[in-house]
DNA sequence: GTTCCGCATGAATCGATAG
DNA sequence: ACTATCGATTCATGCGGAA
């Protein structure tokens, strides 16, 4: 029996880490506003301030993570005038000076994005999800979001269709996650920096742009049972309640209000009980 | 009764170009030596120095490249010392200040790769295929590269022609038909900026990962027939074998003599003959 | 209980219109 | 000239109701 504590605070990031002690989380996952959104909270930051405005909360998060711990951030640039915004560029060029290693970067291949149609320009399917480590050396189990493989994805993939072939032949890997009891004992690979994941559309009220799946598997890879993640954006608390599910302690923060509440809400931040041998994490949640 | 013409010049490419006259191609597509990769082509430029080395070369590709045409970029950073290294960040800053719009960046997704990973790192799966152009009005040709629908529709479309078949057939020439000609208008979609092309592994030829598809899909996309391609670390001759293929004239710059010769034999540099009535060339090739 | 169909809904982007 | 707002475009997904 032991205890999983959520924390949900209230506040601008900046504030609220300064208060908090030095190399204390294994992770932070996170999915800050974008440029030119969520303009109720933050005010909008304009795409060419975006780096200035962010900085100073990166500088918190290198001091708050473990020097063997991750710092990943999912985010992706705007198109602004016909062209591909820089901010994020020269955000991973500014953040290496202030001391982080830019160690890897994932590509989130978002299934279902948004539709639209532009003379000059397809529809933007995926997002980066950056890697920041403070050293060479931090902690990485693999294992943990090994892929199941071998006979079972390719019978599968034979039987896929036509279309779904031509289309898109990464369904064999999606569904990592899902029934994962269904194929223990089978033979698994591990996989790869491209990550399949469908954003939770159609949801009763609110979508979600940041898929549980997404912090989930992050979590999964970069933390065991019992360590500490971190959240600064932390939204309507996604991050936090898959956190507790999988059986990590968990900060979240969020400057709005209205968000604040709903991850109060989501994420229940009661001290709760594991019985471990009832109801191991694995069995809490699901793809 | 037209010609398709292919060029393969030896030579390093800041050269060759600069005999070449402004505005003269419509599409640049090219896998350059990544860092200190080919070693005996180019002296294997250190990735501190990739910069420096590549935009004289970029200057001229911009000085060739017809104000609507387009450059496509396929490149990755390698891991250096455990981080990415981020001379690909650089370039995309500085050949903007070059004048170069960045105008997107497609992933290419790397389906089928051998298994293998890293005490720190999985298998890399992606590539970016950065697009530069010179103005923001250029050609683009989407109903070239557009795919089969997804499920929904599939089933719907497969139900409807059923229905034609078993019912009544005079149906099919009053409204219904005119139904079901509106639903196979409707049978293919636009692509995303996510490309799922295997690499070519049992290559024989060459360890260069350039498959056929990616400068096909790319040519198909911003070129028509009887433009001009030009792929300035051209290999073993991928690109203008693909162009020939699709009647478009290319020109190939390659600067080992041993590739050049690859190269000369692959694209076949003769002037050929398409009939276009026998050998249209969309029957030469396939997604 | 299945399978199927209709429908709403998005971390979007462009171009035009208005202040 | 430069910014702010609005309409049109488009498709994968999951829900709820119907056959």
């Amino acid at each position: 029996m032991k205890k999983v504590e959520v924390h949900i605070r209230l506040g601008d990031c900046l504030d609220i880490l300064s208060e908090m002690p030095d190399n204390h989380f294994d992770l932070i996952v996170t999915s800050p506003p974008y440029a030119d959104s969520r303009a109720k909270t933050y005010g909008g930051i304009k795409p060419d301030k975006y780096v200035e405005w962010f900085l100073p909360r990166t500088q918190e998060m290198l001091r708050v993570l473990k020097p063997t711990g991750t710092f990943i951030l999912n985010i992706k640039e705007k198109a602004v005038n016909g062209e591909r915004h820089t901010y994020v560029l020269e955000l991973i060029l500014a953040m290496r000076k202030q001391g982080w290693l830019w160690t890897e970067e994932f590509i989130w291949h978002k299934k279902n994005c948004y539709p639209g149609k532009w003379p000059n320009r397809f529809r933007d399917a995926w997002e980066r999800c950056l890697q920041f480590n403070k050293k060479k050396k931090f902690n990485m189990y693999q294992e943990a979001v090994m892929l199941p493989m071998g006979d079972w994805a390719e019978s599968r993939l034979r039987k896929l269709s036509e279309t779904d072939k031509t289309r898109d032949e990464s369904k064999a890997q999606s569904g990592f996650g899902k029934n994962v009891s269904n194929w223990i004992g089978r033979d698994k690979v591990y996989p790869t920096n491209v990550l399949h994941l469908a954003t939770e559309c159609g949801n009763k009220n609110h979508s979600a742009a940041f898929p549980k799946t997404l912090p989930e598997w992050f979590i999964k890879l970069f933390t065991k049972e019992h360590d500490w993640v971190l959240d600064p954006f932390v939204g309507s608390g996604t991050t936090c309640q898959v956190a507790r599910e999988m059986g990590r302690n968990s900060v979240g923060i969020e400057a709005l209000l209205e968000n604040y509440e709903l991850a109060l809400e989501n994420a229940n931040p009661v001290q709760h009980t594991l019985f471990e041998k009832e109801v191991p994490y694995e069995t809490h949640y699901t793809a």
